[in-house]
DNA sequence: GGTCAATTTCCGCCATATGGAATTTTGATT
DNA sequence: AATCAAAATTCCATATGGCGGAAATTGACC
């Protein structure tokens, strides 16, 4: 699962840094100085040599003789940027309230926006015997469905632009992509309602999703309530947008108040 | 509050890095270029070079034309790290229960092995008027009391050794310091009991500490209870003594399965 | 004790980090 | 608008320190 290196390895030790970093923060919290070098794509000499540098600032600790692990440094350091704030414990109560208004899956996305991709952080399943099969991590295509939309519409128009000429957000379903101008359209119409939906009756899955914006109104990722289009009619559209608005309302608004 | 640099910048583009890496995650969310370069006590077209680094990698952001904040990839990788084990989130319910049965104030403190500090990470205070004003992110020291006491026992060899031969852990309340050879015997004792206890008359604080290990036996930090040592003896105190050791083991115990 | 795989050290080459100075951008003030 | 000071950014000559292949070492597993 965490084998292959898909992107080649930066130059300069700096940026090489950030690169193992991330990788090590992505990766197991154990791991052994080939498998890291195989997932860098580069010489195990080097690694070897960055993690040096890494070890001498706690970030990264010896485990045993033959593995490493996260640092205590590392560990604290993440808690201390949680501490101000956590959206996904801030979200999970409002899931939480979701599922048990309407009685359908909730989830938390994050967007990353270096990979420019969305997954989900969160999510409270519907009591319904019929469901997603919906896993924390999993990727959320960002020109498909409500969730990745909710994203893409709030973004920089330049990232906007980036993410649709990338080829590699085809048509996930095999369905031929949305055009252009239609895409575009549409995420005017969610920037100026502030929602996206996503309802087609022909098409199995169906959801309402509202962005979560930082403290600078950069995008956080969003929260929305997925179901079987089967049975979005059956609910009060009007309602069940409130709700989630209000949801992500309330989370944009914890982040900016909480980063003091 | 965050202005002089104490310590001598690193050399080499991968050390200093990770060295601004760790000013920004314990600094201000936001800050400017012209500060972090003071902190880090380099030249700002340096600190300018090796930003444009973490900014490709998404760990820092720019927050308007004169300000960068902390990036929504290191967000990301934080909350990665602590859904696996969160040692703060994870106490919360042991502190309060140890403040609903003992009435005392409880502490949890996590130790920095780079730094060879203990800082408090989260406390529950005591319903007594009569209690000492706790707030996170205190410095406790090493040497001194149950909480550090409870960490320094459990450090290997060579990291007491340091800490002992390191002139800044002095007698911060004027008293003389304990001679070594009693310091070091007194941590055997802790070490063979598995708590360490602090209590005499004469001084004014009291309190025990049950140390917390993380998956490969390496020290997290304490968990323990402090209050006035006139209060001390209205306690049970080998009762006391099983629910400080038993929230210790507890976290010990959480910390070793959830890492995977 | 032997074998193999993984880690760690070594070293000559040269890419690139370095920081002072120059230039540009920003935003405060009138 | 125009001006100015402060902050950020770019530039550049220098040489430090990163680079990775190969050799040495260590540790794991039989």
């Amino acid at each position: 699962m965490w084998e292959t290196a898909l992107t080649n390895p930066p130059n300069g030790a700096a940026r090489r840094l950030a690169f193992l970093l991330k990788l090590i923060g992505d990766g197991p919290p154990r791991f052994a100085l080939g498998d890291l070098a195989a997932r860098a794509g580069l010489p195990q000499s080097t690694v070897h040599r960055n993690l040096q540098a890494l070890i001498e600032f706690g970030l990264v600790e010896r485990s045993g003789s033959q593995s490493y692990r996260i640092g205590r440094e590392l560990q604290r350091i993440a808690s201390r940027l949680l501490q101000r704030f956590d959206l996904v414990r801030a979200a999970q109560p409002l899931l939480a309230e979701l599922v048990g208004n309407w009685h359908e899956t909730a989830v938390l996305c994050t967007y990353s926006p270096i990979e420019r991709r969305v997954v989900i952080a969160e999510s409270v399943c519907t009591p319904h015997p019929l469901r997603f099969a919906i896993e924390n991590g999993m990727e959320i295509g960002l020109v498909w469905g409500s969730l990745g939309r909710a994203v893409l519409a709030f973004l920089p128009p330049g990232e906007i632009e980036l993410v649709l000429r990338d080829p590699s957000v085809g048509p996930l379903t095999g369905r031929p992509r949305m055009p252009r101008d239609d895409l575009l359209e549409e995420l005017d119409a969610i920037r100026e309602q502030g929602f996206s939906r996503y309802y087609e009756p022909q098409m199995e899955i169906a959801g309402i999703a509202a962005p979560v914006f930082g403290p600078e109104g950069e995008v956080l990722g969003c929260v929305g309530v997925t179901m079987p289009s089967s049975r979005y009619r059956n609910h009060l559209e009007d309602d069940l947008v409130d709700a989630v608005c209000a949801a992500g309302r309330h989370l944009s608004g914890l982040a900016a108040v909480s980063p003091a």
